[in-house]
DNA sequence: AATTCGTCCTGC
DNA sequence: TCAGGCAGGACGAATT
């Protein structure tokens, strides 16, 4: 793969368990030449030929491909992820309904967990079938028909950036998994001694447990009552005279009775224990680092999901234990009010784009007339985004309709179409799916004539429901989007700053990336990047600039601005 | 004994 | 926290 043309694509598949071949194809998907590499020298390969050509590698799936490339201590700019292409595509209503890529075959499968071996990656319907997408034959096929696709849809451009940005996700997840969160396991050790009392021996009860438990046994009247079960501890609470229907928090804080306040403790200190002690700290910090599995796309609007670890449920409590290495920082960096904006752009409505300008979107629609005060503004804007009818949130959303009409109407839109059973897209054109053949069936038999009032509410519920759902796809699903073309741009924004802190004291462990700046964390609307010390401003300015050309690519010149919280710090602690 | 379901709590 | 979106994980209870 040294003469002629060069290369715009090299799409990777397998040839036998030993054997992979590379397939350079121009521009045009016409190919150029063939490589067959052993698979124990590919990650090699790729790396040269990533310094040579730089291509847009194109792969099955990252964790399967880009998984060992990176523990092999390389790094690609940019890929195609056909897996990752494949779900976007499938659903979207940019791509015509008859493009072969919508044609039910193994690429619609679910993936399993990448094993340690990495071995089957996609669960085939049938069991004997030989090619797997990760084949070459197969990966050749599936990327000629993404680009068909794309390219006869009706948003080339539009589905070509979110092809783009998905499959950055796929890279990056694989990246942040490999460098992990810098965790200290002593300040979390320390959090929970000071919670729980010290590390009981063999998985035993810590003792401010036991002692809040016999508080709550004692309140109770009652000295063996289990805490644990939610059938007995309710009986309980009845027996001392607590009416609730629940034993959750929100319904016992309601309550004065004198076991209240120990009990809540003592849940507290239960899920603390469960989620997040101990055995958490033994099963997910190794070597200082926490490695959370990342599920980029895994959420039905493009949000990533995590699979083990808790990645996105990790309590503020327990943010302290996230420090940076000795002599390196973390910048922090989250998006205030993302949706919101988010919303405004896709709306073109300048009048919520002008109350987003500057620091704080609810204050400004206080200032334009939207809200009487930052917490009603806050609500308002919360209900209009999750469809709340009802109740404070609901009763503030008419204001809005009327001081944002055309930002109001593009969810009220997206609501109807769901009611209606339709599909709608996020900016970028990934689209929700449709409803299933059972909500069809219920909202059918509720018209017929012997449908029971049951029948019709039942009914009334699921288009509620689906309206619901979908008004919040267009605007959850574009924020997503932002979020991943912020990501990606910073990305390679890090990787050009690679050598520029050659002083930097040795990073404690990871891959060799992560000797330079590099992205530690994702949540929806947050990254963390772990950089040495003398690099943290300059990194910080890369995450503003990302966000800028993030609103850019997405919203052109629409004046919409992302501006973020952005710290540079030891711990990533909340405020 | 193994699997699924429901409750509760965490995050955005 | 009552109304209103998207998630994951732990645990006990119910089911097989």
């Amino acid at each position: 793969m040294t003469d002629g043309a060069e290369p715009t694509w090299v799409v990777l598949g397998r040839v036998d368990d030993s054997t992979v071949v590379a397939v350079a194809l121009d521009a045009a998907a016409q190919e150029l030449s063939r490589a067959r590499i052993a698979r124990a020298d590919l990650a090699g390969w790729v790396e040269r030929e990533e310094e040579r050509h730089h291509p847009r590698w194109v792969w099955s799936d990252a964790p399967q491909w880009y998984g060992p490339i990176v523990a092999a201590g390389h790094r690609v700019a940019r890929c195609h992820d056909l897996r990752l292409v494949h779900g976007i595509l499938r659903d979207s209503a940019l791509v015509r309904s008859d493009a072969s890529v919508k044609d039910p075959s193994s690429w619609d499968a679910a993936p399993t967990a990448p094993d340690a071996d990495g071995g089957a990656l996609f669960e085939l319907g049938d069991a004997e079938s030989v090619t797997t997408p990760h084949d070459i034959d197969a990966a050749l096929a599936e990327f000629r028909r993404q680009r068909d696709a794309i390219a006869e849809g009706a948003g080339a451009t539009r589905l070509r950036l979110l092809a783009a940005a998905e499959s950055a996700g796929g890279l990056i997840a694989v990246e942040l998994q490999a460098a992990g969160v810098p965790w200290d396991a002593g300040v979390h050790d320390a959090i929970l001694r000071d919670a729980l009392g010290p590390r009981p021996l063999s998985g035993g009860v810590p003792a401010k447990m036991l002692s809040t438990a016999e508080r709550v046994r004692s309140a109770l009247g009652d000295p063996s009552v289990s805490l644990d079960s939610q059938p007995k501890l309710l009986r309980a609470l009845h027996r001392a005279g607590v009416q609730v229907a629940s034993t959750s928090r929100w319904e016992l804080a309601q309550h004065a009775h004198p076991v209240i306040e120990p009990l809540l403790e003592y849940k507290k200190l239960a899920r603390l224990l469960s989620a997040n002690g101990w055995a958490w700290l033994d099963d997910w910090v190794t070597g200082g680092r926490f490695r959370p599995v990342y599920v980029p796309g895994g959420v039905v609007t493009g949000r990533w999901a995590s699979s083990g670890g808790g990645a996105l449920q990790l309590p503020r409590q327990l943010r302290a234990a996230v420090r940076a290495d000795p002599g390196w920082k973390l910048v922090v960096a989250d998006v205030a009010q993302l949706e919101p904006r988010v919303l405004a752009g896709m709306s073109r409505d300048t009048g919520l784009a002008d109350a987003a300008r500057g620091r704080d979107l609810y204050s400004g629609i206080v200032d334009s007339g939207g809200a009487a005060s930052r917490d009603e503004a806050k609500l308002a804007i919360l209900g209009a985004m999750y469809g709340a009818t009802t109740g404070d949130s609901g009763r503030l959303v008419p204001r809005l309709r009327r001081i944002f009409p055309r930002a109001m109407a593009l969810v009220d839109d997206a609501a109807r179409v769901g009611e209606d059973g339709g599909i709608v897209s996020t900016w970028l054109g990934r689209s929700s799916p449709p409803p299933s053949p059972e909500w069809a069936e219920t909202l059918a038999r509720a018209t017929e004539a012997d449908a029971t009032p049951a029948h019709e509410l039942a009914a009334r519920r699921l288009t509620r429901d689906r309206g619901r759902f979908t008004r919040n796809f267009v605007v959850q699903g574009t924020a997503a989007e932002w979020a991943l073309a912020w990501l990606a741009d910073l990305r390679l924004r890090l990787a050009d700053m690679r050598g520029s802190a050659a002083d930097a004291p040795h990073s404690r462990s990871g891959p060799a990336f992560a000797q330079h700046p590099h992205l530690a964390f994702f949540l929806h609307d947050e990254v963390i990047v772990h950089a040495p010390a003398s690099t943290a401003d300059a990194v910080a300015d890369a995450v503003a600039g990302a966000a800028g050309t993030a609103g850019h690519l997405l919203f052109g010149d629409f004046p919409i601005d992302f501006p973020l919280d952005l710290r540079i710090t030891d711990s990533a602690e909340k405020s």
